[in-house]
RNA sequence: GGAGACAUGGCCGAGAGGCUGAAGGCGACGGUUUGCUAAACCGUUAUACGGGGUAUACCUGUAUCGAGGGUUCGAAUCCCUCUGUCUCCGCCA
């Protein structure tokens, strides 16, 4: 949600914020209905001031016995008008409201512009790919060792799901355990079980809502299925108003996701690198206005983190505003190395959304010293994702005789073992 | 799922159609007193939006007593719907 005094301010900068994501300037048709608007409160409380005035006088005239007939009358004349005033107002709130929820966040001035994902910027590289030869994809090697199994999970769901098994089963919950410990130990992030469905107010105030109802399940009492833990996770501060002391606030849930993925028929359709159901560990945090950028840089290091212990190699990259999602003002995706591939993939994703959805929520806290409240930053990344994580081990330690071998930080959390090798199909 | 009770400011808690943005208390902040601490006393202590104004001072209006409707000249107070909390029963991991 944008700042409309901030549009009434400066509605040229408005305008060239949202151009960087090709958008047509809307601050015209806004300012226009934000005036009508304005008209129309003002006129309207002039209308309730006169008849609080003239029912005080009725009670006034009723107490000392005098006759408020003739007032009651012009108070219940005054009643249509007022009426038609609150109608026109709301109309005009709820159109204003309508534009302004729809329009996506400003880009950061440091936000490469670009339109789409090749204008993104390459910022930092760490590893470098062993070279396998001949390396196989994921979906190769988890169906070969017998614990991947696609057939049985479409048996079961339909596509886009997948059956794991025995020790690749085991590994996804490991490195769940592993990112969440990481994150929780070392990082001060406080661990988070929360719900993974949501009511609609709260899929609005991170964004999913209005615009993206598409992209996520619904269930029949009206809930949503939660497509990544940032909603319930950040919206732990919707409508509240924090003390300074609390931010920053840090916190961390390993959740199942629930994408309905509308858009993308067709893409990614082998494996499973796209998937209506999927589990990722996902990192919030909540700070004031002048912390959000370097919380930003420390986020992103969180999940480089995973990946460098985990001993995977990737690149980090800034991503241009036509890549950028919608409540972002600035990203960066960490890319995992995929042999099988023979390239890199989006495992992470770590956004600054400024005060966006903060608006939305209307999270604020008490700035020290000063009086009244301001809105709060929020930033959300995944730390990372599971399946995918799981995927890019698979290939980055595969042996050429299929086994995957269990990087170090992980076989602790797997008893011991130390390799993933053919079972019997399930 | 059945039955009932409740929802007021940072917290506790009055209020039962007008004089209530809301008594009283606690807490917090500022001040006086004080060798220090404590105590006592005085004062301040919600949010949002609008209008005026040298746009962050200040003045003024409106709304908000869980949310949304309704009755009324006038609603925290009466009526309806919804949401949430609590208690009892049933069911269940």
């Amino acid at each position: 949600m944008h700042d409309i005094k901030w549009i009434r301010e400066d509605a040229a900068a408005f305008d060239a914020a949202l151009a960087r994501r090709s958008l047509p300037a809307s601050s015209p048709q806004i300012l226009k209905l934000d005036g009508e608007r304005r008209a129309a409160q003002t006129a309207m409380q002039e209308a309730q001031a006169k008849r609080n005035d003239l029912s005080k006088q009725v009670g006034e005239l009723k107490r000392t016995g005098g006759d408020a007939g003739a007032l009651m009358q012009e108070v219940a004349s005054l009643k249509d008008r007022m009426a038609e005033l609150e109608v026109q107002e709301k109309e005009l709130g709820t159109q204003l409201d309508t534009i302004l929820s729809s329009l996506p966040n400003r880009p950061a001035p440091e936000t490469p512009d670009g339109k789409d994902e090749h204008a993104n910027k390459e910022i930092r590289r760490f590893g470098t790919p062993a070279g396998h030869n001949a390396p196989r994809q994921h979906y190769e090697l988890g169906e070969a060792l017998g614990q991947m199994d696609f057939t049985n999970a479409a048996k079961l769901s339909g596509s886009r799901f997948t059956i794991l098994s025995g020790a690749l089963a085991k590994m996804e919950r490991a490195i769940g355990n592993f990112m969440l410990d990481l994150h929780t130990d070392t990082f001060g992030y406080t661990e988070v079980s929360p719900p993974l469905m949501v009511r609609d107010e709260i899929a609005y105030g991170t964004a999913q809502l209005p615009k993206f109802a598409d992209d996520l399940f619904r269930t029949t009492t009206g809930l949503w299925l939660i497509p990544t833990a940032e909603v319930p996770l950040t919206n732990l501060v919707n409508g509240d108003i924090l003390e300074p002391e609390q931010l920053p606030m840090r916190v961390t849930a390993r959740t199942p996701c629930f994408r309905s993925e509308a858009g993308s028929a067709g893409k990614d359709t082998r494996g499973m690198l796209r998937q209506h159901q999927f589990y990722k560990v996902e990192l919030v945090s909540i700070t004031m206005p002048d912390q959000s950028k370097a919380e930003h840089e420390r986020m992103t290091e969180c999940a480089e983190t995973v990946l460098k212990r985990l001993e995977i190699p990737f690149r980090t990259m800034v991503l241009c505003t036509g890549d950028m999602g919608f409540a972002a003002q600035k990203t960066y995706d960490l890319e995992a190395w995929l042999p099988g591939q023979n390239t890199y993939r989006e495992i992470s994703s770590c956004s600054n959304c400024g005060d966006f959805q903060a608006r939305r929520m209307n999270a604020r806290y008490r700035p020290a010293g000063e009086k009244g409240t301001a809105f709060v930053h929020t930033l959300n990344g995944s730390g990372l994702a599971i399946g995918r994580c799981l995927i890019a081990i698979m290939e980055n330690f595969q042996n050429p005789d299929g086994s995957i071998a269990i990087p170090a930080i992980l076989r602790p959390y797997m008893g011991g073992m130390e390799k993933i090798e053919v079972t019997a199909k399930l």
